[in-house]
DNA sequence: CGGAGTATTGAAACCTATCAACAATTGTGG
DNA sequence: CCACAATTGTTGATAGGTTTCAATACTCCG
């Protein structure tokens, strides 16, 4: 439904900015420039800075002994990596792109919470919209199809760069095919099936590897909430 | 591992207790009872109290147009429900038991947490570790086989009563095997046949219908850590 | 232009779902 | 207390969606 855009609006980044201002606020950052691929944090990693995304994307995955992984979130500018209430990383940082990134230290943003209360409530809604965004995508892997969870990711990602100033259907995917079946829980083929048979059923257009458009979103939204008359 | 228990241990509960504290000192509670299957709250609601369950089970669920569903997750007791920053419910709630529990205004706790603003930091770290588990989830829903998803969950549950004080391998499930594989994206169908095909491996008892012993926890972590050597 | 990495496409295999039957348990009323 | 119905769980056979394996096409860069 078009609602759901509205609502993933408010879910996915409204409490962002307060994030961003809290940590710019948190004074002296430093700079810190990433080649795509570098890692930033290892999961389990104590948690001794926090991140500000200036430009570039991130991945957020933890991994499994045989090589499996499953990623957790993509990062973009203005999101922040670290703003947890645990001693330690729950996930693995990596650069997907070129990233630059202010680093803060984490103690300073602590105090900063002590001698301003109201940041630490608006932590708890930060984390409660993340914890939102993460259920939704638990009932995407647990109960969902390929197609449908495809189709939930690339609005997903267009409601995301909404918020950043997009047009709402020209999607940037600055990460690989392979980062994308990691997300969904899938395989890059099946990611790479489903691509062309959105494209063949006319539901999206894919201009080049790192872009897509979206052209018929009411279609995808359909498929996305289970609607099941998909059309393909 | 025999780590991941402990390390379970500390993500799972550790910030129940400072909740259950916070809930109570709000004062003036309601106590409401509720039969097996009656509906606490429904997806989309506006938040108006917060529930501390006192005894029974809870199961938290999504779900889609047509029918299928993901349970979040269960509660059981000195769990809390409605305890989000946000304005609306993320999922429903419906007894799985007979439920006792305690009802408190969501606008009295809001107010406690104004005057005191060390509330307001020990929720943050309470929907952190939330979001530990959800993302441990995803990994489970994404990336693990049915068998390494059973696992995954015999062990979770294990460390969540030891939390509550059981000896550690005497599981209790309140819920059915369809809750179960509404939880782990699979169906009753495969539920029970792990089960069985576990129990004839020899890692668990089935004493009934809602008792399991493990009675090979290491074989069982392996399995759930995607160690592969499964052995059943 | 060539080569490495990435993406697409095809064929076969596999895991899990689905459909179906049966067993076990629980609850109910005679 | 037993008999029966209803619910829940187990087991089997088959089907189907994704994965896996393999080959080919594309794209970016040196």
């Amino acid at each position: 439904m078009a609602t759901s855009m509205v609502v993933e609006n408010t879910y996915g980044q409204a409490w962002q900015r307060p994030c961003v201002d809290l940590v710019r606020e948190s004074g002296l950052g430093v700079t810190i420039n990433l080649a795509a691929g570098q890692t930033i944090v290892v999961e389990g990693d104590p948690i001794d800075n926090v991140y500000l995304i200036v430009s570039g994307s991130l991945r957020l995955y933890k991994a499994v002994a045989d090589g499996r992984r499953q990623i957790i979130d993509f990062l973009g500018p203005k999101d922040c990596l670290g703003l947890t209430g645990l001693g330690h990383h729950a996930y693995s940082a990596e650069a997907i792109t070129d990233v630059v990134m202010i680093r803060y230290p984490h103690r300073r943003l602590e105090s900063l919470i002590e001698a301003n209360p109201e940041f630490g409530h608006s932590l708890f809604r930060l984390a409660c919209s993340e914890l939102g965004r993460a259920q939704q995508r638990m009932l995407a892997l647990g109960r969902k199809s390929a197609e449908e969870r495809v189709a939930s990711f690339l609005l997903d990602l267009a409601n995301r760069q909404w918020d950043a100033g997009t047009n709402g259907t020209d999607i940037h995917l600055a990460m690989s095919r392979q980062d994308i079946a990691d997300h969904l829980g899938l395989t890059i083929e099946t990611v790479s099936r489903i691509f062309t048979r959105f494209k063949v059923a006319g539901m999206i257009r894919l201009p080049d590897r790192h872009a897509v458009v979206l052209s018929d979103v009411e279609r995808l939204s359909n498929l996305a909430d289970g609607d099941e008359f998909a059309a393909c």
